[in-house]
RNA sequence: GCUCCAGUAGCUCAGUGGAUAGAGCAUUGGUUUCCUAAACCAAGUGUCGCAGGUUCGAGUCCUGCCUGGAGCGCCA
């Protein structure tokens, strides 16, 4: 009795916790009940006492598995018992209960439960049902909104140099970056995307000096142009466009005239191929304010005064040949970090012999001042070729005594464009070059594909794995791509909408119990949705996102051709019930496309 | 040489320590008086790189090896 009403209570909790979530609410309610099993089995001697463990009842994968499981051999070492002897045990032990009809057990341990009366059924078809209507009036109630509740967020990316368009491989590091803040948002954080870019280096001195050469071309000078300068033609057309407006008004200008235009021109263009596959970031921070601000002598300064610093003109623990080798090239002291301390492999070089700070230094800085402005996520996306270069500014970080875990990088792997070899079948590299067909820069793979078919292709891979981006199957295959599969689902809601309107035909008073399993099916597949972003948030994976929506997009195609509604053998009663459905299938596909940075369009 | 990432179907790739490893593409056959067929239905495909180990249970964790890629500068 004692115990009926201990289920009968917990029941009670359990469903005001865990309303939002159905699968977790009936998982929370069967361990609930196999815990009791298990303590009155302890308390009559059956079992052996020992605590309890949080083994969660999880959904099988196969249905003649049951509706729900739990796995009783992870009890086996702590009751020292046979795993079947001890399901059996649970299993006589188990309160009734309205989710359970009958229990199996199946080596090498699982206790599986059925639920063959349809109460179970009949409680989710109730639950699901009432989700409808919310999905329409409300979808974002249903996401995790308080994992990021009252924080700030960050996302660093793309922050390539503006020296050139971006390429194939900074088009990728853009879709994870911008999926990751859009997904941050959906989990409640305020978000923050920004691009940092370095401008105070030698790559941006050549750049002007590489500008001023083209344009001293365009002027009509004989000039040799050095084969380590910039060669893209790019750079021509921006000559071209300033001896148009000045002649030769420029002729006495420095490179560091020529350098202004050229980043400024470059970042012109950084940002209006960024913005054709909807990417927009909300601040641009440059190394060269780091300077002018005298932040990166500050954190010297720090990183001096906390004893990791010396000048030599050898690392620490050099050996003889490394010793003589800058012997011979007549190094003079430097400035080093002893970044050995906090567990790297070597010291790094701060401040070059010549006065001129490394990369590394102002990125340190940055950093820095990222972790003062307080976010509790800084999510840096970077390519993997800065592996080592993030360790060091992680080192930098701790010696300047902040904590950078706030700070979590994910690092993208290779990517790049490959084609089949129409004799030999094989996959080649498509080789970086500005010839026409070829494809270098995210322009060309727009132009020749879709903003939706590269921000698609680009996110549906985990990031730690090399990316082949096969241009033949992006372009040729255009009409069998995922992207239009997911798309075509919300156009075919659009559709049904459309004719509907036409026909003066409405939802109004539409009686959800009259939709089948399939379509709940649906509605129940779409509440994943939450779990979904709170892994792809919690474990910075946003590519999560874009096979779930497949998934949803492979239950929802069936449905629309199975659950006809403007159809005359349909019952006016069952079409308004399936028009409210597709009204809030449309919802759910809106979200998940817009989540991913797509484009709805309402005809295809 | 050291560090990191990867190796899963013919190809491109998913895969929270759970039961019979999945998608798409490609291949084969079928489906449309009525919301666009970029769809649906049906069919076949595996030494999860190799070898050990931990575990009741390993594609998943540990060790070693093989293969491919990236990083290891007073480069940016």
């Amino acid at each position: 009795m004692e115990i009926e009403r201990e289920t009968r209570k917990r029941l009670d909790k359990i469903i005001n916790d865990s309303l939002p979530d159905f699968d977790a609410l009936c998982r929370n309610v069967i361990q609930g009940q196999v815990e009791i099993a298990l303590k009155k089995a302890q308390s009559s001697g059956k079992l052996p006492e020992f605590e309890i463990p949080d083994i969660p009842v999880s959904i099988p994968k196969l249905p003649v598995h049951g509706d729900f499981t739990y796995p009783a051999m992870r009890l086996s070492r702590l009751a020292k018992k046979n795993p079947l002897i001890i399901a059996e045990t649970i299993k006589n032990n188990m309160p009734r209960s309205v989710f359970v009809d009958e229990m199996e057990i199946i080596p090498p341990g699982f206790l599986n439960f059925f639920s063959d009366s349809g109460h179970f059924a009949e409680l989710e078809k109730r639950i699901l049902v009432g989700w409808v209507d919310v999905i329409i009036d409300d979808f974002e109630q249903l996401l995790p909104l308080y994992i990021g509740e009252d924080k700030q967020a960050q996302v660093e990316f793309v922050s390539a140099n503006p020296s050139g368009p971006i390429t194939i491989g900074h088009t990728r590091n853009a879709v994870v970056g911008d999926a990751m803040a859009r997904l941050l948002e959906a989990a409640g954080y305020t978000v923050q995307r920004e691009y940092y870019y370095n401008n105070a280096g030698n790559q941006m001195i050549v750049l002007g000096k590489s500008l001023m050469l083209r344009y001293l071309q365009q002027l009509g000078d004989a000039i040799d142009f050095p084969d380590d300068y910039y060669q893209g033609d790019y750079l021509v057309e921006v000559a071209a466009d300033l001896a148009r407006q000045h002649g030769d008004g420029l002729r006495d200008s420095d490179w560091q005239r020529f350098k202004d235009v050229a980043e400024t021109r470059m970042f012109a263009w950084i940002n209006r191929s960024l913005a054709a596959i909807d990417i927009k970031h909300d601040d641009f921070y440059n190394e060269t304010s780091l300077f002018e601000s005298r932040k990166i002598w500050r954190v010297l300064d720090a990183l001096r005064a906390n004893g990791h610093i010396y000048e030599s003109s050898h690392r620490e623990g050099a050996d003889a040949a490394e010793v003589a080798d800058t012997k011979e090239k007549a190094y003079q002291p430097a400035t080093w970090f002893r970044s050995t301390t906090f567990g790297d492999e070597k010291d790094r070089v701060m401040v070059k012999s010549d006065g001129a700070p490394t990369y590394t230094l102002p990125d340190i800085a940055y950093h820095c001042d990222k972790l003062k402005r307080g976010f509790d996520v800084a999510v840096n996306v970077l390519g993997a070729d800065h592996f080592s270069q993030a360790a060091v500014v992680k080192y930098g970080l701790r010696a300047l005594k902040l904590n950078p875990d706030p700070i979590h990088v994910i690092f993208i792997q290779m990517v790049r464009a490959v084609r089949r070899n129409k004799e030999s079948g094989e996959h080649e590299a498509i080789k970086q070059s500005k010839r026409a067909g070829d494809f270098d820069t995210l322009d060309d793979l727009v132009a020749m594909t879709s903003a939706d078919a590269v921000r698609y292709h680009m996110l549906a891979r985990s990031p730690n794995s090399q990316l082949d981006f096969d241009v033949d199957q992006v372009v040729k295959q255009t009409n069998e791509n995922p992207v239009y599969y997911i798309q075509n689902a919300y156009v075919r809601c659009a559709g049904i909408f459309r004719e509907a309107e036409e026909r003066g035909f409405d939802d109004d008073g539409a009686d959800l119990n009259l939709l089948d399993a399939v379509e709940l099916k649906f509605i129940r597949k779409s509440l994943e949705l939450g779990n979904v972003i709170e892994q792809a948030v919690t474990n910075y994976e946003p590519h999560k996102i874009a096979f779930f929506a497949h998934e949803l997009a492979a239950i929802f195609h069936p449905i629309y051709d199975q659950a006809r509604v403007l159809h005359s053998e349909v019952p006016p009663g069952v079409a308004k019930a399936r028009l409210r459905f597709y009204r809030a299938a449309a919802v759910v596909f809106h979200r998940i496309l817009r989540l991913m940075g797509m484009t709805t369009p309402e005809r295809m």
